[in-house]
DNA sequence: GTCGAACTTGACATCGACTGACAAGTTCGA
DNA sequence: TCGAACTTGTCAGTCGATGTCAAGTTCGAC
């Protein structure tokens, strides 16, 4: 058993986050992201423009708000991979947490309408994007101090590690570009395979 | 001889343009991006607020404006390079047109602070990662055309395209890092080469 | 049970980016 | 020189986002 009760307010404001969520999640899809505004959003579950803002920083992350969760544990992920693998395989048992999200009973009828938001929304893709190169950033950090640990660092001005992550990531979005294309048909774990496999590093290991 | 003459209102509009963005970059650099509001800006010029607005379409287009006319340039050069040509090396010379912003004489002095400011500015980066995306979605429909006309296209649900071409901006973005971690010395088109040699396409011709 | 601290909420005000509308002035060519 | 085309400032308004304050509401110590 994990944390049973953890805390009732806790309890009843993540309720609350879910239901403000769905409702805009719902008004997103039947009127599009720009066209919805907070204060429908806010009349929908029946509160204050001012309370939704409490529950969540900003409209863009009634969205891409979950991601944040995500991207902590695929950190912690890399980081516990082992110190002799290659860089690649590291990165791709990393997207292995996003895949549930997506290849889970159920869920896709959920990811796919959302992805295609984020994709088609300007402001949505482009913050997206910011958080996707956060994680890089981070990624990129974490692996040279892999690097150093196993008596082989890379100088500070070396491409060489946010070039293999960020082609990793670019491949991430290149399988999620191909699920949507295919109408979201066979599994987002195959996709992700399939990009991996067109690129690779030159030398992919420390 | 070019277009001598484009018109005296051409002209004085793109004079007024200038003087505001470089008024505006002044204000950044010294104060932040984020402290820096339109109406400072537009204070600095002796305008109003309204006509700032008039010349840029946004605030971010004060410094991230000017990308989308390289942005067009870039893709012309995408399209003219030889169809048997690898994409890697396609993509290659596409950025070397990027290159004289940064490398010409003089120009490292202007490039610099501002790379520095788009990747510190997390709104500024979003701002720039979308537009590489949108570049990319761009470069996905030429190569995609490119070896339909060549006999062998891509299935619409294939990664490939994308994936290399996101892997080539990936490698741009390290180069950029890169460049900026090492202080500016040395050439961009250097960083670029080093990044782009750290990664590579599987099977790089159609 | 009760009382006070901690938390939540709505209401109001403000800011900054942006847009529409209108009126006044400027420029340019027939 | 006259009128169309263009530019500008001003004003008002929308929307996302934030601070403040005065109600409640909840929860634990007593």
């Amino acid at each position: 058993m994990t944390d049973s009760q953890p805390d009732l307010r806790e309890r009843t404001r993540r309720a609350v986050q879910k239901e403000i969520a769905e409702a805009a999640h719902a008004l997103f899809v039947e009127r599009g992201y720009e066209e919805t505004t907070v204060g429908d959003i806010a009349a929908a579950v029946g509160m204050s423009q001012r309370s939704v803002f409490r529950y969540f920083p900003t409209k863009e992350d009634l969205i891409v708000g979950k991601f944040d969760l995500v991207a902590d544990d695929m950190l912690r992920v890399l980081r516990e991979r082992p110190a002799g693998e290659p860089v690649w395989e590291s990165m791709r048992r990393t997207f292995d947490l996003l895949v549930p999200y997506v290849d889970a009973p159920g869920r896709r009828q959920v990811a796919e309408p959302m992805q295609r938001i984020v994709f088609s929304t300007p402001t949505l893709l482009a913050g997206y994007l910011q958080k996707l190169q956060l994680l890089q950033d981070a990624a990129d950090t974490a692996l040279r101090e892999r690097a150093a640990a196993a008596g082989a660092p890379y100088r500070a001005g070396d491409p060489t590690p946010r070039a293999i992550i960020g082609a990793a990531f670019a491949c991430l979005l290149a399988a999620q570009h191909a699920w949507l294309a295919d109408g979201a048909e066979g599994t987002f774990a195959a996709a992700i395979d399939r990009a991996m496999t067109t690129v690779t590093p030159v030398t992919d290991m420390r």
